[in-house]
DNA sequence: ATATACCCGACTAAAATAGTCAAGTATTAC
DNA sequence: GTAATACTTGACTATTTTAGTCGGGTATAT
């Protein structure tokens, strides 16, 4: 049970970028450089956070990206949510009639999985960026 | 963030196999039959099951595996780290001084993949193979 | 004008996953 | 004692997913 880069470095720029004045552009060239994550790379996890309004754009000199709410009230499920990375964690349709493995009941441990995704998201759930931030003051 | 088709397999089978009496060779054949399993994964799977005390081999006609424990004192957690599926959501080191992208400091939200890890490892301490049987009786 | 920085789809190398295969050995039933 | 069953083991492989890269844009500030 992994997380992916993409998820991880979305939390990771956006938690970056909570640390400047909102509103203030922040250029996906510093992030990169700061965070150790690709620029191309970035740039890509980007367009999804856009699109799914979390951030929005402003392009130009000194543009740059900047959060569209308070860093309190964006929810990192929202942002696994935007990045694609739904936490699923088995293949089976959670109420499909058609059961997990072509078989017609579900599978033994069908409703483990279910709880298992529940208290998952439920942790994303609850925490949001400015969670990231608190006495981290060393970190950068 | 998905669960791979080892531990999956894992605990569907030895949940398979919980509801036997205990004692009782339950081939992988049946359990490949029944839970829609490739036999020769099953077979893979079992011997790092084995190898980690979980359950002990019945060779020869009428054999098969039996748990070595009560399905209650048969920790999810276990089952896991038997195949191999540490749950580890992120490569960075929890207690090395590397830091986590080549840089000489913890990344940014190395204290959210740290406290995640806990909160899942806690999910799977906290069930056994009994959890799984109970009110299900519909399913197989 | 020009430099900065976002925009976007397509592409690809590398790694991980999900198995399969071959060639066994031990045990029991008959 | 021989056939059948079922575990044993390491190596191999196809497929899928991941983690990016690449190329060629467009918008805006100075």
């Amino acid at each position: 049970m992994k997380l992916n880069t993409k998820s991880r470095y979305a939390v990771m720029a956006l938690a970056d970028m909570s640390k400047f004045p909102i509103n203030n552009p922040v250029s996906l060239r510093d992030i990169s450089l700061r965070q150790s994550i690709s620029l191309l790379y970035l740039e890509q996890i980007f367009l999804k956070l856009k699109k799914n309004e979390i951030v929005k754009s402003v392009r130009g000199t000194n543009g740059g990206y900047v959060l569209r709410r308070d860093p309190k009230n964006i929810k990192l499920s929202e942002i696994f949510q935007a990045v694609d990375q739904k936490v699923k964690t088995v293949g089976c349709k959670k109420d499909s009639k058609k059961g997990c493995n072509g078989k017609s009941v579900k599978c033994i441990t069908h409703e483990l999985w279910d709880e298992l995704d529940i208290y998952i998201n439920n942790f994303f759930e609850n925490k949001n960026l400015s969670d990231l931030l608190v006495n981290k003051e060393r970190n950068y």
